[in-house]
DNA sequence: TGCTATTATTGTAAAAAATACACAAAATAA
DNA sequence: TTATTTTGTGTATTTTTTACAATAATAGCA
């Protein structure tokens, strides 16, 4: 009999974020054992000439029919019985989509996917649920010092979107006055003519995030913090 | 012939600072091939029963004799080759230490362990360079907003060696007053009656990290930062 | 067409935090 | 005793953060 030996997983928290909905996890419903027939999030076994990031996105692919833009590595799991059959370590990573943007899963391949509002989430495999908190804390706080947020948005967007989002990922009220104050210090918005063309009220300005803009803050040793 | 499959192992940077050495990491020489003879940061394939913090520890007994306190997670590096034989995934954590409490290597198992300042660090074996730089940085950032400074000092310790040792980290000059001031308010420190015995000039007052007073600080929701 | 409701836009005063900066006190070494 | 080194402390200035309200542009409705 072979020695047994550790299995390498990735796992994938994919966020993504609706201004009527907040904030949501792309969770799918496991149809082999363990946990056949909960809700996981979407991952799977590393192949041995595999990078971890290629992994990540084959199973997101796979399972979900999705491609994240933006993917960074979130921690590695590797408690002893995490996976009730056998020595399983998770390198998870977490990911952030507009879910606008995707078909979901009935398309695809095998198993059903759908996404969660982070604060009605059904009861999880493995420690899947702990993995959600750790992503949910890191966004928290990333969201903070990286301009990653954009990518929660469409490409153009009123200045309000941006609000709603901040107060949406922090939890806090923040004032609309102060807050666009400070963005627009940081000079990485491009404002276009275009103004929002839908919905009540007075119609507001579109806004695009400017890449360049950014790096040049960076390279000047200046730092993005909102 | 028996399927190829990933393997895992963990990786150490243990960091050691000193007031007139500055940080240094902790390098072991490899007695074994690939890069046999070369420096390396320890490290070893993790048991199939054993929890990954655990397989830091027992290999960082066996290689240098060290017993970190403050061990934390760092990064997990997968590139296809890292490794030039087989497939190895190897979680990285980084840990503080100070020097002097410990005894190195030669009086221990089998490798030469040493400690290299950060800026005279020799060509390492593997990606360990890359894994030491992502450390650093990680160090340099956390030590702005998590009180883990204390592990590389002594238990009582002159106002002047938490200066110095801030200043080192960042590598910047601090305002000696003013990073007084905003320490002391926030109220995590013990000034006791005991001053530095030796040296010249007037003697300082020893202080000490008051562990309880900090949890007090967290619990009020505020935060530490320096 | 005019009224109401809704959303967007803009500026300033007050408070808090960060910075710059200098001199006196306690010890050792010469 | 004098010079040198290190510690300890306070204030004025600048910068950043916060709190806060009135007006403009649209849609829907009477």
């Amino acid at each position: 009999m072979a020695k047994p030996h550790i299995r390498l997983s990735v796992d994938a928290v994919v966020f993504g974020y609706e201004s009527q909905n907040g904030l949501s996890v792309l969770l799918i419903k496991r149809n082999i054992d363990p946990f056949k027939g909960g809700w996981a999030i979407p991952g799977g076994l590393v192949k041995e000439n595999e990078n971890l990031e290629d992994a990540v996105q084959r199973e997101l692919k796979e399972e979900t029919g999705i491609k994240v833009n933006y993917l960074e590595q979130l921690y590695t799991f590797g408690d002893l019985h995490r996976d009730p059959r056998n020595r399983v370590v998770t390198v998870a990573y977490y990911g952030l989509v507009q879910p606008s943007k995707f078909q979901l899963a009935a398309a695809t391949d095998a198993e059903e996917a759908q996404w969660y509002n982070i604060d009605q989430l059904p009861k999880l495999a493995f420690d899947h649920d702990k993995i959600i908190d750790v992503a949910i804390q890191r966004l928290r706080s990333k969201i903070s010092y990286q301009p990653i947020g954009f990518e929660l948005l469409d490409e153009k967007f009123p200045f309000s979107e941006l609000h709603k989002l901040y107060e949406c990922l922090k939890g806090v009220p923040i004032d609309r006055r102060n807050f666009k104050k400070k963005f627009m210090q940081l000079e990485i918005l491009e404002e276009l003519s275009e103004k929002r063309k839908i919905g009540k009220g007075r119609p507001g300005s579109l806004f695009k995030f400017h890449q360049k803009k950014y790096f040049s803050l960076v390279k000047k040793g200046m730092v993005f913090e909102v």
